[in-house]
DNA sequence: CGGTGCGTTCGGCATTGCCGAACGGTTGCC
DNA sequence: GGCAACCGTTCGGCAATGCCGAACGCACCG
């Protein structure tokens, strides 16, 4: 076992359940391994030690594989463990009740805005939780804070997936999962869990974006633009650019050493929180002072 | 590789995560070795592994290791893939309203119930959410309906733990992971995800189950006369067993076949839900009717 | 300024688990 | 209604895999 090198059979236990993950279907060993070029038996065994471990579950009629109850327990046992969230609880519900409307916090994880913590809008039911949702970067007011700051620019930083979903290794570069590789929190509702969060790997990369609205920012160039305006202004909004009629607006948050390791925001309706494409300036005060106190908060 | 055994590495790997997501302090390399009886060798190539991976993330000031971003987005996925928590959201907000009492969904997993839905009371801020959270099975009427029926009676059922957090190999059967063992969803909240919440394992096995109030039952006779009781009725309830002045009530959601495959609850202060030591019988009838309209809505 | 802890590296050996082919069951298409 | 394709699972043999324990550099504490 080498230096850099990592251990084979962890690493494709964890491409298999990010397969799983990817979308609301259960899958087949066969299917596994057509997606991830290896045999079948080599899966199977895999698979046989993810059930024991109880991270992946066999239905027992078709004997097919789905994600298991235990990783919703070490998923949220993660909730815990982030400062960031923790020490943003009460001021989330602050911000929540201040501005009326509902309030979310990220951070950079794998080329997008991992939802660490959400706080729907006062009086207002039928939401549907997205913490642990994968938001896309570039048409986020979250993601487009965390990467005006520190992700980008200084090199080996946390924006880019550390190991996608695996390639398929041999030379058949398909999307690996058929159709439906959307992981869209509650299927059926209308979510923000949008297909290809992580969209682009690398976003200033190849120049091209995933559109989500006429109105998302799908040039590299653009973004580019984008996010020097932000930086020159110490928060992001956007205006319908991941769902159309919604605006966001957020800000970032700092640890001790200066760097900034996340982002709250709000997000609502477009007639609340904006006027002729502007954001409401109240709103983002508000926003801006949430921000600050959790960064003084996360200082001591 | 014989049959009924399983990888070792990726056995390895999950104790980890196991391990780290037991408390909300980083570990660092050599307390997991201590903890899991292994040389730190073995355990920095699964954890490097795990890095690459993002289950993992190491603390890049003192080197220890947390639990990973991915975890909580793989975790999210898992409600997705949940035909349960899917087929009852709209249900269980129906059931919120007409209770005015937060509303809770559970399943059998390792001994406890996971909470795989969780709908706050209506108009009441400030609650802390326990989705993921990992409840003790005997101080719960999620508990006792899920014990009730299926998982204990046929063998080879889903409510004891597959593999637990490992006991250190080794023949020195400590609790492993010293002190503070507790998962508490939210630290520093007062919280109903309470320690050895999968306390006992084998709940009838050695007759002393973990006590939280002074009313819980903690003798495995008094538990089997309680699920018959449960069995009789069709419905369970907890009055301060778990948390004092709390009650809960809960009925069974069965799939096409029959089998219990999860409960449907609300929980909330004793004023409300229960009169003289009894539950408030409207309550009790709501549930039940929610629970119903999950039953059938499976078996369509 | 030693000592003790940490996280990490590394090479050798044998254990581990990967692989491909074969098996029985079910499904679904002719 | 029968055959074929495909499923999940089993199994034995070979060698690649990754486990182990000792050594390294560093940080902190006494």
């Amino acid at each position: 076992m080498g230096v850099g090198e990592t251990i084979q059979s962890v690493e494709r236990a964890a491409g298999i359940l990010r397969l799983l993950a990817s979308g609301p279907r259960e899958l087949g060993v066969a299917e596994l391994a057509r997606a991830m070029g290896l045999p079948k038996g080599t899966l199977h065994g895999i698979l046989r030690t993810l059930v024991h471990v109880g991270f992946v579950e066999q239905d027992a009629a078709t004997g097919r594989y789905r994600l298991g109850g235990t990783l919703l327990h070490l998923g949220s046992s993660y909730l815990d463990v982030n400062v960031l969230r923790t020490r943003s609880l009460n001021w989330a519900d602050a911000l929540a009740g201040r501005s009326r409307e509902s309030v979310w916090i990220g951070t950079a994880h794998e080329g997008g805005v991992l939802v660490v913590h959400h706080v729907f809008r006062p009086d207002d039911s039928m939401q549907v939780l997205q913490v642990g949702t994968l938001l896309p970067a570039h048409a986020t007011a979250l993601g487009k804070v965390l990467m005006a700051y520190d992700p980008y620019g200084d090199p080996g930083a946390a924006f880019h997936a550390p190991s996608a979903p695996e390639p398929a290794a041999a030379p058949a570069p398909e999307p690996a999962a058929g159709p439906g590789t959307a992981s869209a929190t509650a299927a059926g509702t209308p979510s923000l869990a949008a297909l290809g969060a992580a969209a682009g790997g690398e976003p200033a990369a190849e120049g091209v974006l995933a559109a989500f609205t006429p109105r998302t920012l799908t040039s590299a160039d653009d973004l580019a633009k984008e996010l020097e305006l932000v930086r020159g202004r110490g928060w992001a909004y956007d205006v319908e650019e991941l769902v159309e009629g919604e605006v966001s607006i957020a800000a970032p948050i700092r640890d001790a050493r200066g760097v900034t390791v996340g982002a709250i925001g709000v997000r609502g309706a477009v007639e609340r929180l904006a006027e002729a494409g502007e954001p409401n300036i109240t709103i983002v005060s508000y926003v801006r002072d949430a921000a600050r106190a959790i960064t003084r908060d996360l200082s001591r």
